[in-house]
DNA sequence: TTGACAAAGCTAACATGGTTAGTTTATAGT
DNA sequence: ACTATAAACTAACCATGTTAGCTTTGTCAA
């Protein structure tokens, strides 16, 4: 009757993700995961620890996808025209997995070597990108959340329906980032003449 | 022994945004406000609709409230001041309230004339301090939702952890006002000129 | 080939939380 | 003092998560 799923800890993640995606990370359920995979919830302990560890394991995928497809539209670019690419690949990945970006927003427990490791992939690649405009010490960290602040709060408010009036979001988020931009440039004038390459 | 425990509804709306505030909006449940009141659970159904009910309470008493604050840093101020002003009281109500915070987020069914109301509010507090700025049309609502991003995505990063680093948090908060009002003065230039139509 | 073992599925049972129905009781107004 | 109402209660049910323990299946070695 059952003929053993065939099932392991990745098909189950990648079962989930399309329910956190689809549905919400919120509305994720162990039963929901379960049904979808055709068998009965207590079987899902065999692959996974819990709904705790299946959250984490959601967050681990999502951000390392995140950072790759951060690192993958840095590559080549530099400048404001590799955090516009940055910026516009962070805001496709939100919309794109949103329970997975949800998730990937947890901070994880310092013990998770994978998941704090992930999180400083993501984090090197949003601080390389803004290595050109030769903040000093602190500066860079206020850059770096700066930065992160815009693309998190402008890709959230649209998840969560933030943006009523009908004005196109793109145009917005362009708009969002030349501002962000001009400001960090003009800000930096002085360090900005010692430039490099 | 049960001597008429003399609640109503707004009672209960303190107690579980004191609830909410404290162990977070999703950690909230009907069964730890009822415990908190000293009740059965199926007794709070005399005072609030359910648990969306009651989420519903905790989002206009929120959205209310922040639109309160904001209208109060806003007055008698003008221009950038007026600007920075009211990010800091947004993101002092968020830090005073994240459960409130969190609820004000959800975005109102259409039906909801209260709550809806209440979320115009804040719309037009944050619509009154960009006024000076003279932005034409759609550049109204583009530098509305740059405000509202950058605000809300810092504080929402700092509520989750995000910034990990021991660098002040204040000071990056302001580092970024600073660079978005900088940035939207001088991308608006052409404008800023030309003062009416 | 077969038999033992580990893994993967299952059922059963329990805890917590939300919800509804129906009952009792305190209190306010007549 | 009496009654009507509102506020509390108990009981019951459903969903979800979790653990324990049983059964089945697939594999690997004797």
């Amino acid at each position: 009757m059952s003929p053993r799923a065939n099932l392991n800890r990745e098909r189950v993640l990648l079962t989930a993700l399309e329910l956190a995606d689809a549905h919400g990370y919120d509305h994720l359920t162990l039963a929901g995961v379960a049904a979808a995979l055709g068998i009965r919830l207590p079987s899902l302990y065999n692959h996974v620890d819990g709904l705790p560890g299946l959250r984490r394991d959601i967050a681990l995928w999502g951000t390392r996808q995140l950072a790759d497809e951060l690192r993958r539209a840095a590559v080549g670019r530099a400048g404001s025209d590799a955090i516009v690419h940055v910026a516009r690949a962070y805001r496709t990945f939100a919309h794109q997995h949103p329970g997975a970006y949800t998730a990937s927003l947890q901070h994880p427990s310092p013990e998770d070597v994978q998941l704090n490791a992930a999180a400083g992939e993501v984090f090197d690649v949003v601080a390389a990108v803004l290595r050109p405009y030769n903040l000093q010490g602190d500066d860079l960290i206020h850059a770096m959340r700066g930065l992160r602040s815009v693309m998190h709060g402008f890709v959230t408010l649209e998840h969560v329906g933030g943006f009523g009036m009908s004005v196109d979001r793109e145009a917005s988020f362009e708009r969002l980032l030349a501002i962000y931009l001009h400001g960090l440039e003009s800000s930096n004038t002085g360090n900005h003449l010692a430039k490099l390459p």
